[in-house]
DNA sequence: TAGATTGTTAATCGATTAACAATC
DNA sequence: TAGATTGTTAATCGATTAACAATC
């Protein structure tokens, strides 16, 4: 390599506002983006107006200069000497990773897991609907959890094609999960979120993310050990 | 910067077998060798004996190069041709993260959350054990989820110091959440992990970790859509 | 042996951060 | 104005990957 040479960066054109940009954003930008959208969110319901890189940096481990800078690449959102308004930002960021939009989850498993997830709202917060609750259990079936009534897992096809399904949550046991994920991908679902602990195998097209607590722990518990 | 010349890597003195280093991980070290450890224990489950690198890959989305070159900076775990065996990896990467023993949970909040979590083996998995659960409600308290009574929440402190608990897992509203935190923080607990959607302040020296199903199905769906 | 897969090198690429001028 | 905080540069650092010899 030489050096001393000026390597002209590749800028995107400025478009009069809007943020979203015609490249593909890198695994680490998007996902920290996301971070952000959470903890602004939180503060927006919490009636906060405006919030500092440095605010945001306390709560997403993530260092403030970095903030600015992933921000800095969609335009200039902040104000010097104030900070960030709260939601203007987080509109910005919506349209940059395009999830401004509605998007209909189904639900499988009405266990306690399931329950948990249904009558929470941190899917609701981010534009994802609940839209259909499956069980395997004749006894669940029929009862309403959230505001869902329960269906059985045979009418799991129908529902994702009629209600435009792209997310499968499995809140399901070990042994069950497997069978639903490819009933899930037969279906047409895109991304399938696994609350089991399954290893599940899919194809290249389908996106399956694992959620692992203890593996969240085994990686927080080193840094508290060391 | 020069180059041509050799840099020599600082390297770790092989130690007869032992894995653990002096050095701290990286934080992407770590985070990616307690995937590992969730695929290899499950895979365990399963009965799967040897396990490759590129299977390890196809779990974890990881790329097999990677893979190799983070485990064999430990030791030479693997056998060529073969692959790695999956029980004798899981304790050397146990003995790396240095989380061989068992570690005890405080479980906040006795609602379906945490009787999902407290009726899971996800953490068992790992080595930690749920010796506690508290609610506030006196409905709840007294009776029996997963194998432990509920207790109230004034009994805290009290739990954390006679039975070594160093991780808090908050299962509760929202609006209790910065409070029990703040009772974990005083009763010494170092580590708590937060499945409310509140945004926690903490002392520095005591790790949150923010469960948020809603930001990771975010970013599936920026990937999905572009 | 032939095939498979590790361990390791060498090169590239992107993430990270300190520093500071710009400016609200 | 004075203080605060952004936006941006320039440099460093670590992550990533292709390639392949070693070897089971």
């Amino acid at each position: 390599m030489t050096y001393g040479e000026t390597t002209t960066r590749p800028r995107e054109v400025e478009m009069d506002g809007a943020a979203a940009s015609s490249e593909r954003l890198s695994l680490g930008v998007a996902a920290r983006l996301s971070r952000y959208l959470q903890v602004l969110t939180q503060a927006k319901k919490m009636g906060k107006e405006t919030i500092s890189s440095q605010e945001l940096s306390d709560y997403t481990h993530v260092n403030s200069t970095q903030i600015r800078r992933d921000l800095s690449g969609f335009g200039k959102f902040g104000k010097r000497g104030v900070g960030y308004n709260v939601e203007a930002l987080v509109s910005q960021i919506r349209k940059i990773l395009r999830t401004a939009g509605q998007h209909n989850i189904a639900l499988l498993g009405a266990g306690h897991l399931g329950q948990a997830i249904a009558s929470s709202d941190i899917f609701a917060d981010h534009g994802f609907r609940v839209v259909a609750i499956f069980d395997v259990d004749d006894q669940k079936v029929g009862t309403t959890v959230g505001n869902q009534v329960v269906r059985h897992t045979t009418e799991l096809r129908q529902m994702v094609e009629d209600e435009d399904i792209v997310v499968g949550v499995l809140a399901v046991p070990t042994n069950a999960a497997q069978g639903l994920a490819d009933e899930l991908v037969e279906a047409g679902v895109k991304i399938i979120f696994n609350y089991s602990e399954s290893l599940l195998l899919v194809p290249p097209e389908v996106t399956v993310h694992t959620s692992s607590p203890a593996v969240d722990l085994l990686y927080a518990l080193y840094f508290y050990l060391t």
